[in-house]
DNA sequence: TCCAATCGTTCGACATTATCGAATGCCGTT
DNA sequence: AACGGCATTCGATAATGTCGAACGATTGGA
């Protein structure tokens, strides 16, 4: 791990992420005195990121803040960046590699809601479809992103629900949930085995998002028949793999 | 005029622009080719980017697109550049300047609504509050705005107004409307002479964003009898140019 | 009104550092 | 297996960023 890198670009990135992490408004003093570099220095720096717009500086205190055109890029990052596109890449391979059907789902004001479907080639699919609701007690990607909530959270949620029981395997009752989801945490994926409708098993994992936040989840939903013990085991590593590296390109750093 | 920019720190500013200007997703090699520089001089700047976070790697295409942190600090702009904190101390010095109440503005949802307001020291104050809609077709922040919209955008918005007479000199036919707003077009500030009160005069200007649109505006409000021949022109030359600065801070080019 | 202090800006000299071109290595394709 | 295309690494060079000092502008206090 030899990087080369461009000492003058991380010092502009340094200035741009002291105001973040200080305060909105610094004077070049102020900021050759936080990153300890010499006046000259920190002008020149400066000087460049405020000719391209990415600092600006206050008329009657001399000050600097951060410019428009960081406003700019960020809105563009906001729309090519989003889930879907991340995730796109991803799930496509997964779904070449399994060859079932993969989903992709968001935690959105209190629901999981499907956002993305790419089907295997099997005969037997999965009935689903983009913009779907998602039961969160009794489906994988539900579970999954439920189980990464705080307790409160999750109290909130399945007292909010029916527990309807869709099949004999449902759990309907909050504790036993709640233990399962436990379990869901420890192992990273979540197993929906018939609970939803008979037949039909799902492997999911949660994917968090750069605040460390479960946001979304995706899963693989197959016939039970097909995921059996040799099957079983690629589909979880695939699911959590591609989980994790839709993660990690929203901005996730793994701390472990 | 003999600037001395950080070379390194424009080519960071170049790379990053590139996926605005072409493409969302870009190669090592489409960057170089495009700046007409080496590939190795852009991998360093790249990986630098990367890893601070404004640019990341695709990991199925080796492509790079622009990172979260862009995102975050966007977010920031968002929040702490906002009108009102760019503004407030322009207005204040405009406000000591002229001892006269000076009133900010912005356009949303077809509505012209007060969102600061600074007051001088004067015993004859003006009537108005943070929030209130004003009228867009009888009063100087209104017109200042109005001035600079399309005409197909100018006539959507007078039909929809109601025109009503708030004394003898509101003007309540489209055409003289129109034909006044041109004059404010030309003269770059607006007048509101007694139009919606008697006794009342109000001098605005239009506050341009970084699109060229404009989107929000200043005026001064007076008793007209204090706005006499030595005072007006203060009083317009000082709105007119806070409004510039104002324009300026919120990134637009003015291109004359 | 003047002086002192503070900070932004400019300047010049130096060596650190970014740059380039060439070499290497890693896929994917034929 | 060999080729092509690309990302990546390496090493030598001088261009470039860096620092300290000097300058200038502004502010506050005596």
């Amino acid at each position: 791990m030899t990087e080369r890198l461009i000492q003058s670009v991380e010092r502009a990135a340094d200035i741009l992420e002291l105001f973040v992490a200080t305060y909105p408004e610094l004077s070049i003093k102020e900021i050759s005195d936080h990153l300890g570099l010499s006046k000259s220095t920190v002008h020149g720096i400066i000087k460049t990121l405020e000719h391209r717009g990415y600092l600006q500086q206050n008329s009657d205190n001399q000050k600097y803040r951060l410019g428009v055109k960081l406003f700019e890029l960020g809105n563009f990052v906001g729309k090519h960046l989003d889930i879907g596109n991340i995730a796109r890449p991803i799930i496509r391979k997964l779904v070449e590699e399994l060859n079932e059907t993969v989903h992709l789902t968001v935690f959105e004001r209190d629901e999981v809601i499907y956002i993305e479907k790419l089907e295997g080639s099997r005969a037997l699919t999965i009935y689903s479809h983009i913009g779907k609701r998602a039961p969160i007690y009794c489906t994988g990607v539900g579970k999954a992103i439920l189980a990464h909530q705080s307790e409160a959270e999750v109290d909130r949620l399945l007292l909010k629900s029916d527990l309807k029981p869709f099949t004999d395997f449902t759990l309907t009752n909050i504790e036993d949930i709640k233990n399962h989801l436990a379990t869901v945490r420890g192992q990273g994926y979540a197993v929906d085995d018939e609970e939803i409708e008979l037949g039909l098993k799902c492997i999911a994992a949660p994917i968090f998002n750069h605040q460390g936040k479960v946001v979304s989840s995706i899963s693989c939903a197959a016939p039970k028949m097909r995921l059996d013990e040799e099957k079983l085991p690629k589909v979880i590593t695939g699911i959590k793999a591609a989980a994790a590296e839709i993660s990690r390109q929203l901005g996730y750093k793994d701390t472990h």
